[in-house]
DNA sequence: GAGTGTGAACGTCTTCACAGCA
DNA sequence: TGCTGTGAAGACGTTCACACTC
């Protein structure tokens, strides 16, 4: 589901040369292999074995090599690339060299799952905060940490630099919501709540709806079910 | 995050011609935006309203123009879309017109949170049932369901026809619970763990990874934060 | 007049193929 | 010899602009 792309594309001057959306979405996943990799003393990967460990529909061994490509990369011909070398670089074009402080708002059944997921700190974030609405919920404890009123956002962000946003509130709640993150200086916005969001330019919206996910699915399947001739060897 | 396309693009004879990747995927959108119509009274839109009410990134007029077209549309010049007329027909394509049983695996956090989600019935899903591994949970009521041992699994998706997986376990059960499933004869898999899952051919796999979505906000929010000059009014 | 349907132009992403280097 | 790095070609997706219809 990931849908909105950049906004602003600024290119400036010392900066490398825009990253193409299609790369940066790719990162992450190379990010993981190689983790794993690493982890199992690896030192070395070659385009093609990393495409394979990404997965069928993300990865060929040319889309690895020009995503890398862009990033300045240093492999090394007939070798392969150093995999202490990809995680670093990789790691600072995407900002994961700092850990980005998260805020939660909405801690309903998909909030306490957030909020529980262990994989947060190890990928570069930690939740700064869990928030919600209901006051029955407030003082709760919730993965270690005590849910918060709404009224704590602003103060909670700013302390925090540069925070990013999470919406896991009913769809009727999230615009409202997202508008007091936005204007508690938050510019990058991952969105559960099936609904769209409206932002000013400058603040990123990503969004998750499993409603959706399944559909997509749903397509295909209906296409397969109805599909009842798997041959199609004359030609 | 929404990722591998759609193996077989198979295009038979009696068949509507390919409906492109990318329109499929912003179909569920459309769907969205139109039950609040219907729920509203709206009787008719337009291409300009519905993008706009599909929200920033996904929604341009002509975009929803082509997307509708592939459907064979039925819109009216001068006045718009049928609201009623458009919902059924993208549900038709989607395959919505039934409602698929979903079997989900893995009941821990994030399968609470999926369980307990509401919003599933109304968008043509049913939980057919819950599978965990772990024995302790077996038998726990959850969303009005009692998990069931990993041993059910044949059987239940051999009574539902063509159900959709869902895996929620943790990364290493991931791509044995996708063995599993494939060889009960699933077909569609929406994967929550963060690892890619090896299929065999005319098996979609979709995949949420909450932390590859935050990685590429975070991506943008370095971005925004190692480019301390928003001038660039030379020139 | 208002808004759809669509060819044609444009831009982006992927794949190919091969030169070049360890 | 093996694998990277990359122009060039190709596929795909989006945007434009306008003819056509209600």
């Amino acid at each position: 589901v990931t849908e909105r792309a950049s906004a602003g594309e600024r290119r400036r001057p010392g900066s490398r040369p825009g990253i193409p959306d299609a790369t940066v979405a790719r990162l992450p996943l190379y990010l993981r292999s190689l983790h794993g990799l690493a982890d199992d003393g690896v030192a070395t990967v070659s385009s093609e074995e990393l495409a394979r460990l990404v997965g069928g529909g993300a990865g060929s061994p040319a889309k690895v090599r020009k995503d890398l490509s862009h990033l300045g990369s240093y492999g090394t011909r007939g070798v392969g690339y150093d995999v202490a070398q990809l995680l670093t670089t990789i790691s600072t074009e995407l900002g994961l060299i700092r850990s980005w402080p998260v805020v939660l708002v909405g801690v309903g059944n998909l909030g306490h799952a957030l909020a529980g997921y262990g994989g947060f700190a190890s990928r570069g974030f930690r939740i700064a905060a869990l928030l919600d609405a209901d006051p029955a919920r407030v003082g709760e404890l919730v993965g270690g940490l005590r849910v918060r009123p709404m009224d704590d956002l602003d103060g909670v962000v700013r302390e925090q630099g540069g925070a990013i946003g999470v919406i896991a509130t009913p769809a009727e709640a999230a615009q409202q919501v997202c508008d007091r993150l936005v204007a508690a200086g938050v510019r990058s916005v991952l969105n559960f709540a099936p609904t769209a969001l409206e932002v000013p330019d400058g603040v990123d919206v990503r969004k998750v709806d499993l409603a959706v996910e399944l559909q997509i699915l749903s397509f295909h399947e209906h296409r397969k079910s109805s599909a009842p001739a798997p041959l199609e060897v004359l030609a």
